[in-house]
DNA sequence: ATCTTACTTTTGAAAGC
DNA sequence: GCTTTAAAAAGTAAGAT
């Protein structure tokens, strides 16, 4: 009842696993491992345990990324240390793991003029070029989120820090939505 | 005293040399792309509102004159794609659009977007189509808008598909490589919207 | 004509140009 | 601002079959 089929779609998140690293190093060890300086400072590494994508910098920094929850992301960053350790290289004990931005998509079940959803919200509240892209953009302060609506009434809430981040942007939208007698 | 003086004859110099540029980029561009007067001088308008708020500060002035013109096409109902401006400017189509959100929001013009009825009689002239296939055209636009037929589509391919169904049920037919090309957009989508609109709206095409 | 692949938009961190 | 990663939404595009 309260759902909407809310899906996180991405989990992005960053922390310290060490004071440097040897890219050069790792991308010899790891096999997959993509390092072109010139190209982007960071060394990408992909593993399919859960699936994730890394980018790991000589500061000894790391992206994670394409994680499907937050328990994933914190599985795949320990697995990843513990490769870095079995090829010698020490790791930061308990990485403090930030989630940066999560990305999830919902389905508000409804066919939407989105027209009449640009006027309701404001045409100074949101974005929506047809022309360019077929989402309405609508970018809401309380949850700091941005949502992309569709016609088909299908959403995408990015820019959350935490899952109840992107429920309360569903709901806001599906409250504002329905207050206008839009839904 | 003198020497600030002199600055300010600098600067004045400067504003009223960059300013004469950015008019003469809007003439330029409007000349190329045959745009009425009404649509110069409207952009004109829109370009030194943004002069006057600061807006071209980190920005090209011929980037603020084409997004100052493609909000002009817009304004007055003549509307142009991001590519058609990009196609007589020196500035990418990106570029133009981030530009053009930019002064779109700072100046408060709040456009609604571009509605694909505001295509047909650029489109119909290119096709050498009559006043009544515009005519059937529009009303098939303002069918599928009602039908919720328009949201998120692109407005030239949506228009494209009404005057393609138009010219046939006019007996003038156009053929969808002929309409695609003056829309710019391919024949898929073409194909994809005059389905659509036919089958939601009830439209027999025999041919 | 239809399929596949790919780009449009949004978000966030990382180090450097 | 750009570079790189991942991911969804829906429309449009391009090249292949």
């Amino acid at each position: 009842m309260s759902d909407y089929n809310i899906k996180i779609e991405n989990v992005v998140a960053s922390t310290k696993l060490a004071e440097e690293f040897d890219l050069t190093k790792i991308e010899a060890e790891f096999e997959g491992a993509e390092y072109n300086k010139q190209k982007f400072p960071g060394l990408v590494y992909r593993v399919s345990d859960p699936k994730a994508a890394f980018l790991v910098f000589t500061s000894g920094k790391v992206v994670c990324t394409g994680a499907k929850n937050v328990d994933d992301v914190h599985t795949v960053i320990g697995n990843m240390a513990q490769k870095l350790n079995d090829i010698g290289i020490k790791t930061i004990e308990n990485p403090e793991i930030t989630v940066q931005n999560i990305v999830a998509s919902a389905d508000l079940q409804a066919v939407l003029n989105l027209n009449a959803i640009a006027i309701g919200l404001g045409l100074e509240n949101i974005e929506y070029e047809p022309e360019q892209f077929p989402g309405l953009v609508y970018r809401i302060d309380d949850p700091k989120v941005v949502v992309l609506i569709f016609s088909s009434g299908k959403l995408v809430v990015t820019g959350g820090k935490s899952p109840e981040n992107c429920e309360q942007g569903v709901e806001v939208v599906r409250q504002q939505l329905d207050s206008m007698g839009l839904l | 005293r003198l020497r600030k003086w002199q600055r300010r004859i600098r600067v004045s110099n400067a504003t009223e040399r960059n300013l004469a540029f950015a008019l003469s980029e809007l003439d330029r561009m409007a000349s190329a792309l045959g745009l009425p007067r009404t649509v110069r001088e409207t952009a004109a308008v829109v370009y030194r509102k943004a002069v006057d708020k600061n807006l071209i500060r980190g920005r090209s002035i011929e980037g603020v004159a084409a997004a100052a013109l493609y909000a002009a096409c817009r304004q007055c109902s003549v509307p142009r794609t991001l590519d058609e401006i990009g196609e007589v400017s020196r500035v990418s189509r990106k570029e133009i659009g981030r530009t053009y959100r930019f002064i779109s929001r700072e100046l408060s013009l709040k456009l609604m977007p571009t509605s694909p009825i505001d295509y047909v009689p650029r489109f119909c002239s290119g096709l050498n189509l009559k006043g009544e296939v515009q005519s059937r055209g529009v009303e098939i636009l303002r069918q599928a808008s009602e039908k919720e037929l328009t949201s998120g589509r692109g407005p030239t391919g949506v228009a494209a598909a009404a005057i393609y169904i138009a010219s046939i049920l006019c007996g003038e037919r156009r053929t969808q490589r002929e309409v695609a090309d003056v829309a710019g957009v391919t024949e898929v989508t073409i194909r994809n919207r005059y389905k659509e609109l036919a089958e939601e709206l009830d439209i027999e095409i025999i041919l």
